[in-house]
RNA sequence: GGCGGCGUACCCAAGUGGUUAAGGGAGAGGUCUGCAAAACCUCGAUUCGUCGGUUCGAUUCCGACCGCCGCCUCCA
């Protein structure tokens, strides 16, 4: 078996994927970038942290202990520059009466409950104060870090790569950038950017380059803190990124991931931050998602005029893991392009395997082995995930796996389905849970009950109103050989 | 102006320098079924935006052109 590869951005290759910890039961370290929280996510996003979701698991798969880290965005991202526009998550606050630390709180739940429906696994919440012994994987908040960024600055700073000025710190691009090769990320030289040329920059900037660490002087900001010896202030967006990752998982990481958009920005700043402070690599892979498009003319429900979210989805009575299927069936590295029947498409396929599962016998459960030639597709599995993440081929394995066991009329393939569902995580297993339960409702079961009556009775006028009317309840109702069967549609999570 | 990407059947979408270009949805026909659903079987691109070039051979490499898109300003 191959081992997993993954395509490096820093070197547009795909590489074999090598961590820093080279011992016989090696940790991965990972950082993600996070939600800015001030609006819901939008499917966009979501498709997002369904790749990070899918690489984590892969790297699971193929043996790697994980330490996850995620960022949460709750202070210093900026409408527009750093020093001309309003915090995003204050512009909220204002719009709707209430604190920033509310808003945050509202948004990061809403982030918490869509990703918990897309079965995505969070790293757990980061404690604030956790100074000693920072945890190992966290969900991390950007206001929780302001002494660790802080401290970064002062790095920067004792390394002559940072100036103080009336409105802010800065960081010194034009300085930095001989030493460094600044962007070779986003090939593209200083300048050949055109930065600053379209917008207003601040004047105590010496290059329109330079982007704010921390921002000094702006007193209608909301969330200010006190950086010693320099002043109240804020700090600039990219710093939190820097910050957190170095606190959490050392100065050097695996992989850090993002949105395609973050590379000429975002990234660079991060790596030219990081690496002025300590030295040495920031990343040794980074890996970036390519965007979900087609959203702005999507005909949903309630998505007119802004970009869909997973609600919206619910509200079309459609599975949310449906769209977690919908993203798999394309490379990360592709642009997808949505649209509700696509959706509806990928739906079908969740349904497909789902019936499969629902239909196995309890002793096939149970069987320890499976049958030998699924063998042959689980190698074929493995193949296409460490193929750079490879998930619409890896998908296919799977609906191939399940359309050979209904032809061949043998089933047993329940470990290898549960091993490729540990990677796809569409939840197959908490399907088979749910069956267990098979507790309805007492109306339900009325209904149920004559239903069988009126089909024994052959009265099938009846029978089809009974079967409407347990539809509207929320249930699907199939006849099959052995009878009826009742189960619940799965909607809302 | 600069950087980057994409164009594969009605739709979504993999893939490869050379035997039959994955998989799914939709569609057509059939089996099964009280009906429906599910499942199964069969069919479906002589062709991979256009035109050139390299090659014994290109959808895959190179070039030009056309079309679409992202970024360079916040954005997954």
């Amino acid at each position: 078996m191959k081992p997993f590869h993954i395509f490096n951005s820093l070197t547009r290759a795909v590489e074999p994927f090598m961590p820093l910890d080279t011992s016989p039961t090696p940790t991965a370290t990972f950082y993600s970038c996070g939600p800015t929280v001030y609006l819901p996510q939008h499917l966009g996003n979501m498709r997002a942290y369904v790749f990070v979701d899918t690489l984590r698991r892969a790297l699971e798969f193929n043996g790697y202990t994980v330490r996850h880290v995620m960022n949460i965005t709750d202070v210093g991202h900026m409408t527009s520059d750093e020093d001309a526009g309003e915090d995003k998550i204050e512009k909220t606050a204002r719009a709707e009466g209430k604190s920033p630390l509310e808003v945050a709180n509202f948004y990061i739940a809403q982030f918490k409950r869509d990703c918990a429906a897309l079965n995505i696994a969070l790293p757990i919440d980061a404690v604030p104060d956790a100074v000693a012994h920072p945890p190992q994987s966290a969900l991390c908040r950007a206001t929780d870090n302001i002494p660790a960024m802080i401290g970064v600055i002062e790095q920067i700073a004792a390394h002559g790569y940072a100036y103080t000025t009336p409105s802010g710190v800065y960081f010194d691009v034009e300085k930095w950038r001989g030493p460094s090769g600044m962007g070779r990320l986003s090939r593209q030289s200083l300048s050949e950017q055109h930065a600053g040329q379209r917008l207003e920059h601040s004047a105590d900037k010496r290059s329109p380059h330079d982007f704010a660490l921390w921002v000094l002087n702006q007193p209608h900001h909301m969330m200010q803190w006190d950086f010693p010896g320099i002043g109240r202030g804020y700090p600039g967006w990219h710093i939190e990124c820097s910050a957190m990752s170095m606190r959490y998982l050392g100065e050097t990481i695996d992989i850090h991931s993002g949105g395609l958009d973050h590379i000429p920005v975002h990234h660079e700043n991060e790596i030219a931050q990081s690496e002025s402070a300590t030295g040495h690599q920031f990343v040794r892979y980074f890996v970036h998602n390519a965007f979900l498009t087609g959203m702005a003319g999507a005909k949903i429900s309630k998505s007119a005029g802004r970009f869909p979210v997973l609600d919206d989805l619910v509200e079309e009575k459609i599975h949310p893991l449906a769209f977690r299927l919908l993203c798999l069936g394309a490379k990360y590295r592709s642009e997808l392009a949505f649209s509700i029947d696509a959706v509806r498409a990928a739906e079908k396929n969740l349904n497909y395997l789902n019936e499969f599962v629902r239909c196995l016998q309890p002793r096939v459960i149970a069987n320890a082995h499976d049958a030998a030639w699924a063998g042959a597709y689980e190698e074929r599995f493995h193949e296409a995930m460490n193929n750079d993440l490879n998930t619409p081929q890896a998908l296919a394995v799977a609906l191939e796996l399940v359309a050979a066991a209904y032809r061949q009329n043998d089933h047993r393939i329940w470990h290898t389905l549960r091993i490729f569902d540990m990677v796809l995580g569409l939840d197959l297993e908490g399907r088979i849970k749910e069956i267990a339960k098979g507790v309805f409702p007492p109306r339900i079961n009325r209904l149920m009950t004559e239903r069988e009556k009126a089909r024994a009775a052959k009265d099938f006028k009846r029978s089809d109103e009974l079967r409407a009317e347990i539809e509207l309840s929320g249930y699907e109702v199939k006849d099959t050989k052995a009878g009826m069967v009742v189960m619940p549609k799965r909607v809302a999570p």
